[in-house]
DNA sequence: CAACTTATGTCAGTCCATGACAGATGACAA
DNA sequence: TTGTCATCTGTCATGGACTGACATAAGTTG
């Protein structure tokens, strides 16, 4: 990797970090591109650069959050019933996180924190796991061998399993201690899940 | 009511009306409020009188729509399955749509067919509805009497119910023709996800 | 070192949103 | 009807998010 990448990725988490911090600091609202560009000794127009909008820069892991859970589910056996499917691709996304540098993580949580206290950014990233449920209901579709437009099953599939994953993260008057206080969240209210649906309600026919 | 309020009401429906359909027309980003106002022959200033944002427009209904679903969800008697609760609280909404005057109806449905063709509405419209849930889910807790922070039954109950309708709601490639079809297929979901779910599975214990 | 590619800063401009203020317009009592 | 008051509206000024254009600086490559 040659020294202009070093920089640029050095650049990017220094703007990433600076902005983190200034929002748990003063508000999400009240920090200003100027403030964050000037802590990471950029311009402002630097900063538009690297991301595209304020909410960039909380929300933009989405997109690989968004990658892993659909590859991993494509390359879930096809026998394999589409709830656990689902679910699998889940834990691979908290895996990949909790797998990732301590600095990633803890920008990860705090990112988190940051919605917690912030109803517009928690709406904003909802609304965007909300497209990923999309592709991963025509993904669960496929594999069934069924038509969205007219079997609401694999809607429900993954609403349910998606469902199940917002509520592990869901820790309202509560801090966001770390990742694995995180994932016990989610596999016990996946194991509830699992414990309210009758047995195969998962299987076409 | 007196010359003032009338004038006040025919002036937002006016801002509501234009606005809706210069965004269905060219788009969503590329309507600016100078042309909404222009349409409605107010002051840009004006607009921002009536309504606190662009996406205000389009999202405002979410307010009377909470309110009917809570306000709902609190009288539905005790004894009642929290779940079957939840459901009556959402046929209340799509009720008072339906019983609305075609003008807010139609207004309705120009909403929705906006949101599926912009992603970042979409978006905006489900986080809206998740801070719904979140109350939802307290009243539900609070009717069981448990307590949301360490039961995620609640959770699971309010994030399921809304996930059926959610679905229904969804019409990804098709026309939102009518009401009708719209509740039919809210209905839809919701007969389907009880057929998923075990007997009793929403009571405590 | 020279030629090329890419990143950065500056500048100008658009749009959304808000505060301040003055003038216009209904509401209401005498 | 008229005068007073409350409220609504337009104009103006401002700030912050974001974008395009362009010149300059810095890394890359032969």
């Amino acid at each position: 990797m040659g020294l202009r990448e070093r920089k640029k990725e050095k650049t990017r988490l220094a703007l990433m970090d600076a902005a983190l911090d200034l929002f748990l600091e003063q508000g999400y609202e009240t920090t200003t591109i100027e403030q964050i560009a000037g802590s990471a000794d950029v311009s402002s127009r630097t900063f538009f650069r690297y991301f595209t909008s304020k909410e960039h820069l909380v929300l933009g892991h989405h997109d690989e959050i968004q990658a892993i859970l659909l590859d991993t589910l494509r390359l879930r056996p096809p026998e394999e019933p589409p709830f656990q499917a689902v679910c699998a691709a889940l834990r691979a996304v908290l895996r990949e996180v909790e797998q990732s540098t301590p600095e990633d993580r803890e920008r990860f949580l705090k990112g988190r924190r940051l919605m917690e206290d912030n109803p517009m950014l928690m709406g904003k990233a909802i609304g965007r796991m909300a497209e990923t449920e999309r592709l991963a209901v025509d993904e669960v579709a496929r594999r069934q061998g069924s038509d969205p437009r007219v079997d609401q099953l694999p809607h429900l599939v993954v609403a349910f399993a998606m469902s199940a994953m917002r509520i592990g993260y869901e820790c309202e008057h509560r801090d966001v201690a770390d990742m694995r206080e995180l994932t016990e969240r989610v596999e016990s209210a996946i194991a509830l899940a699992e414990r309210c649906l009758r047995p195969g309600w998962d299987l076409t026919g």
